[in-house]
DNA sequence: CATATGTCCTGAGAGC
DNA sequence: TGCTCTCAGGACATAT
C-alpha cells in the first residue's frame, strides 16, 4: 500500500544513510523467493561495494539511493515493502542487507509479499524508466492547470484516472479517495466532465491530504504492515475520512452513510451526499 | 493512441 | 476447530 506519505516517510526516515559507504550488499537466505534486483546479484554488488551514498531523494513511489558513481538504488516497496533501519517485523521476509560503515549500520529492504523490487540505474536507464514520460509531475508540486491539462480530456473516471501514475506521480488506492472526498468530487464523475472550479479544488485537497498524511507518517491499516524506518506505525489512518469506512456515517455532513463501490478491480470510497 | 483486463504475491478473515 | 476460498492493490504486460 504504499503510496506518497508512505515513501516520503521512508525516505525521511533514512536520511541518517547520506554520507556512507556501502561495505556490502546481502540477499538474505531468509528470503523464500530471492527478490527481484536488476541487475544481478553480481553486477549489483559490484557497482554498489565502495560506493557512497550521496542523497536520498524520493520519485512517485519509489525510494531513490543516489550514489557517488552516478548510478541509483531504486527501491520499489509496492505493496508490502519497507525501507528500515531497524530491526525488522520479521526476520523471515527480510529480503535484501546493505552494510554501511556511516553513522547508520545498515539499510533493510524488508517484504512479506515479495512484490517489491530494487533496482540498480545509471542515469540514462534512470531517466528511460522514471522520466517525464513515464511519470506526471509529483502530487505535492503539480498545479491545477497541469491536473487539468493531463486528465481533462480523459473519459475515465476521475478516481481510476487519479491511480494513473503517467498522469500524477505518487497517489494510490487510498489516498484517491480521501482526496476526493475532501474534494468534494465524486469519484465516478468522468474527467471530461469536470471544471475548472473542480481541478482548484482537486490540486488543493490533494495537497492537504498528503501534507498532512506525511505528517502522520503515513496510514497503517489494520494489517500492521506498514511501518516508518523505524518499525513504528503512522497514524494517518486515525484521521481517514472514508476509506475502509463503508457502513460508518460520514463525517462531514452526519447524515449519509460512507458507501463502497469498485472501480477498476479497486475499492473506492465515498459519501453519495458531499461528493457529487 | 486510449482504455481495460490479467498477473504476480502472502496472510488475514470469512464462511462452512 | 480446521479447512478452503476470497480479497487487499503496487506496476506492468497484454488485449481490445
Amino acid at each position: 500500500m504504499p503510496e506518497l506519505p508512505e515513501v516520503e516517510t521512508m525516505r525521511r526516515g533514512v536520511l541518517a544513510v547520506i554520507g556512507a559507504r556501502i561495505r556490502d550488499v546481502q540477499r538474505t537466505r531468509c528470503a523464500r523467493r530471492p527478490i527481484s534486483i536488476a541487475p544481478l546479484m553480481p553486477a549489483f554488488r559490484r557497482r554498489t561495494r565502495g560506493r557512497q551514498i550521496v542523497d536520498v531523494g524520493r520519485v512517485g513511489k519509489r525510494v531513490i539511493l543516489q550514489l557517488c558513481s552516478e548510478d541509483r538504488i531504486v527501491i520499489e516497496p509496492r505493496m508490502t515493502g519497507l525501507v528500515l533501519l531497524a530491526e525488522p517485523p520479521t526476520a523471515e521476509h527480510l529480503r535484501l542487507r546493505f552494510l554501511l560503515d556511516g553513522q547508520a549500520s545498515e539499510l533493510l529492504f524488508w517484504d512479506r509479499r515479495g512484490l517489491g523490487c530494487v533496482w540498480l540505474m545509471s542515469p540514462a536507464e534512470f531517466q528511460q524508466r522514471l522520466g517525464e514520460h513515464k511519470l506526471g509531475p509529483d502530487a505535492l508540486q503539480i498545479t491545477a492547470a497541469e491536473m487539468s491539462a493531463r486528465l481533462s480530456s480523459s473519459r475515465r473516471p476521475i478516481k481510476v484516472a487519479l491511480l494513473d501514475q503517467r498522469a500524477v506521480a505518487g497517489i494510490g488506492n487510498l489516498y484517491a479517495s480521501e482526496i476526493l472526498h475532501l474534494a468534494g468530487i465524486s469519484p465516478q464523475l468522468a474527467c471530461n466532465a469536470l471544471r475548472p472550479k473542480h481541478w482548484r479544488q482537486l490540486q488543493q485537497a490533494t495537497l492537504e491530504v498528503l501534507q498532512l498524511a506525511v505528517l502522520h507518517e503515513g496510514s497503517t491499516l489494520s494489517d500492521g504492515t506498514y511501518r516508518n524506518a523505524l518499525n513504528q506505525a503512522g497514524s494517518y489512518q486515525n484521521h481517514h475520512r472514508v476509506y475502509d469506512r463503508a457502513g460508518q456515517l460520514c463525517q462531514r455532513c452526519g447524515q449519509r452513510e460512507i458507501l463502497r463501490i469498485v472501480q477498476a478491480q479497486r475499492s473506492t470510497f465515498y459519501c453519495p451526499k458531499c461528493q457529487k
